[in-house]
DNA sequence: GATGAATGAGCTTTCATTCAT
DNA sequence: AATGAATGAAAGCTCATTCAT
């Protein structure tokens, strides 16, 4: 028996709705696809969602929430700067591995389709989760005096545009390895752009 | 008289569905709106372009061979490897302060909507003026002995990632200042990311 | 109350447009005339068949099942071999005069326009209940000793020609008389065409 | 040099679009597809014909007269009534196995598109050129006393329906033999069914 | 005679959303 | 909660025909 709640069935729903989206893309996937998918009706699928743009929405607040969880566990641990870059960039390339949809949503849904997104998540608020932690990783950075004190945004920039721009070159099979190989050279190079100077000279 | 040609007109309907694309987004933009907006029919507009897929692929190739032959005008010159990263992420911002459609278009249409570009644009090919140039600038900076010589798409994922993320944030209109107030800042990160090891220690 | 099934509604939407494409032709009848005279929507159509072309298919299907089922009924008499002409010529032309579209989306439909039926309708499936009772009739007037033992299809052409040609000139209001009159003579020419020779000398 | 002259070229334009509309379908050939086929544009081409229904009446006119002067040449000759029914099957398979895109024409675009052929090509004028040799053939028959003296329509139908049926069914590949293989027997049929009585006793 | 760019109405098909049951 | 038939606006695309050159 145990009946399934109203909010699981919810987060079931926009599981499937991402992986359709992610996959075949927002405006190729439909409503009777994502209900044929859950096996349910198309009419009740809008009993939990109000529309496409609202169920598209919903899914990257939970997104942010899940990735902003992660980087929040290792916020809280004693590694060092380095370590926690090395951690992120693995969180990173492992969810992309294992649940690619993810952060292909991220990137191809969310941050391509921002007419979806216009209404309900201005600015960053549907991102929030996600990004407060880079902003606590980076404050703390600079705070422990291992972080040069830029521009936050200069910083994010690198951090999220670099990961995410080889997740998407995994995407398009360019990339002549797993992404795992490439961990230890982007942790190396995103400490040497962010970290502070080298004592000595400096060309 | 100076009747315009038939080339001419192509490249006048691409630039302008450049325009509605990167804006508007591709699914978003009909070919109709098209139409309307250079004053000519929709059937007209299928003499020049055999369907809207094909008309998202040419502009693509329009833009890799344009920002293409901007690095290359870079890549031409004798400026040190840091002088040329500088150069090259202020032609980048430049553009997308300017004509901020193309940078979006690479963004928002050509990386977002894979469906669009599967068959015809396999791999790179696409966009292979614009990557073949980054490669020889990567190449160059390797063999004068500036740049580590890593996996050149760690380096490229940075490089890129990096741009496209700061003009993403710049387009949601989260960046405080304007790009230009980042070309520094960045140029640093990425010089630092990807030069060669400082000669004395290192962590 | 009494709700219509959704086969019942299948039929009625494949009798309006058999009526219509026998009619006004298939290129020249469109969905939105078809939906139209049934009084409901083109988009609604399209929830029970799935293409134009589908539809048109599954109406040869249907037809071929309705004059199959007539023949059955004929081919299941004691009636001579002579009686069955006749009682076919009659059924033939019964329907053509009563249910014209039946027979004229026979001959201008299907016959014509190849193209639709090419992928679905391969060989004679579309048709094959009503050209096995054909085959049924002939084979048994052979068995029986009433008729030659020829070749099928010069028997098969001859029938279904001239059966065909006549209901073409009657559409064509070519034909001074009404199709009944014509029964008699078509009977005894298709008879003395298909019998066995007779007994004395011959031409 | 040997201009072509205005009236070749319309044979020319006929010959290629005769030969489309057959294996293609009218509304599935386009007229720039007859342009393309003739190496000429689409402009010129209405130069010729005013509009694509009046190439489809000009061809069919051209096909009968085509036909009905091989019949003619039939007609004029001493041959039985039984070997002229020979020729005409013969002379009709024929040009069907060497030509076929005349009879596919006649059958497929003439006889099936009746609204492309109805203001212009009323009743049987358009095929006139045909249907009187025919018809002088079979009063021939008559005042020779060879033919049953039936209604004219009963024996046309037989004819062309004959014919016709056979024709469709060589070109449905549904014959398991070549057309001239079926001459025999079917000169045999339509003779049989014509005829007078035989002397003797009858079923 | 010849060209082919241009028109624009009209086609088939799709799909987010609603609502009677 | 659940169903899925129904809606209808709008999409991409086609094509007979015209006409300036």
């Amino acid at each position: 028996m145990a009946r399934i709640s109203k909010e699981e069935k919810k987060i079931a729903i926009m599981l499937q709705a991402l992986k359709l989206f992610s996959k075949e893309g927002f405006y190729t996937t439909t409503i009777p696809d994502i209900a044929k998918a859950l096996g349910m009706s198309v009419g009740n699928l809008y009993n939990y969602f109000k529309s496409k743009d609202m169920l598209a929405q919903e899914i990257i607040k939970y997104i942010s929430s899940y990735l902003g969880n992660e980087l929040r566990k290792i916020n809280e641990t004693n590694l060092t700067t380095r370590e926690k870059i090395h951690r992120i960039v693995r969180i990173y390339f492992e969810t992309a591995q294992n649940e690619p949809e993810m952060i292909e949503y991220f990137l191809r849904v969310y941050l391509a389709n921002r007419e979806v997104f216009k209404e309900g998540c201005e600015g960053m608020i549907c991102v929030s989760d996600f990004v407060t932690e880079i902003m606590i990783f980076f404050e703390e950075g600079v705070r422990k005096g291992d972080l040069r004190d830029q521009d936050f945004f200069s910083a994010f920039g690198l951090f999220m545009g670099y990961l995410g721009g080889m997740v998407f070159l995994h995407g398009e099979k360019v990339l002549p390895e797993a992404l795992a190989f490439y961990i230890d050279d982007i942790t190396e190079n995103i400490y040497r752009a962010l970290k502070v100077e080298d004592k000595v000279h400096e060309d």
